[in-house]
DNA sequence: ATGCAGGCGCGCA
DNA sequence: TGCGCGCCTGCA
């Protein structure tokens, strides 16, 4: 396939580790020259700066413009966003200067719900090499730039992944939870398409935890991460841990109420709250 | 070696 | 409703 090029001009909030290493994708890895190249929506991209340009190549079937200005949201205005944030108080201040170039990422639904639940209990080189493993065995190939790729499987070809194949991977006990979640969105008892029409973040919530293997910090992080959501806020150990030395001061980390923190996160964070847990979630698990 | 990693589901009060 | 606990696996 021929290869396509989109360039757009260097800027503040664009910066590939902070969008890369923050946190929310799984399927892009640095090169030895600095760039990035990932697997996104069955086209393969290679993001890299060039003095005052970013360029953007790959190989895609869609339209490469549209996609690349859609998966890294490219239409919001991130530093009016920080700016914002960085009023609320100095922790946010300084966690939005660490972080300025973070972008969060509008990936694949499908994609992002088998991705997170994965994610559970478990350690980014594994959940890494999982997810991987999975494309190569039932995703489609792509060849680009002399190298192959493999797109993340559709669920239809995830469906052909009996128990025994799926823990063949290394699910380990995730392997039911992703069989049952690949067919109760195969037979539409959860609809990809109608959830994605309703517009109440809470009602997405609430169906969302209907899927096998899906609480609440993976459904947080699927609304945030693949559907713009930010009025989410996914709560880990990090998160928990940071809000904790920011804002409760209790002695003991893990008898911090989740509920309290939610609650210190929306009021705060004003609807923001998904983007502040980025920002605060970087900066405290880098330093 | 034993603990642990960006939770979840289950059983039990 | 709210807890505590066990869980595949790979890596330090």
């Amino acid at each position: 396939m021929s290869n396509q090029i989109y360039e757009i001009e260097n800027q503040e909030s664009f910066e590939l580790e902070d969008i890369f290493e923050c946190g929310q994708c799984f399927r892009w890895d640095k090169q030895p020259n600095g760039s990035y190249t990932g697997v996104a929506k069955n086209s393969v991209i290679n993001v890299k700066k060039d003095g005052n340009k970013i360029v953007f190549s790959g190989s895609s079937k869609a339209d490469f413009k549209k996609l690349i200005r859609d998966y890294f949201d490219l239409d919001r205005n991130y530093d009016e966003l920080k700016e914002k944030l960085s009023k609320i108080d100095e922790n946010l201040e300084i966690a939005t200067k660490f972080g300025k170039g973070i972008r969060i990422l509008n990936q694949d639904l499908w994609e992002t719900i088998i991705s997170f639940i994965i994610s559970a209990n478990n350690n980014i080189p594994r959940i890494k090499k999982i997810i991987e493993k999975m494309s190569q065995n039932y995703g489609e190939k792509i060849e680009w730039n002399g190298n192959i790729y493999y797109s993340f499987p559709t669920p239809e070809a995830l469906e052909k992944a009996s128990l025994e194949d799926l823990r063949g991977l290394g699910l380990g006990f995730r392997d039911i939870r992703i069989y049952n979640t690949t067919r109760k969105i195969l037979s539409k008892e959860f609809d990809i398409d109608s959830f994605k029409k309703i517009e109440n973040t809470d009602e997405m919530r609430e169906k969302l935890l209907s899927l096998d293997g899906v609480g609440p910090k993976v459904a947080d992080c699927i609304l945030l991460f693949s559907m713009k959501r930010f009025d989410v806020f996914p709560i880990d150990v990090w998160v928990r841990r940071v809000m904790n030395e920011l804002y409760i001061h209790n002695e003991n980390e893990e008898k911090v109420n989740k509920k309290e923190i939610e609650k210190i996160a929306k009021e705060k964070f004003l609807g923001y709250q998904g983007l502040a847990q980025q920002y605060l979630f970087y900066h405290r698990r880098s330093s």
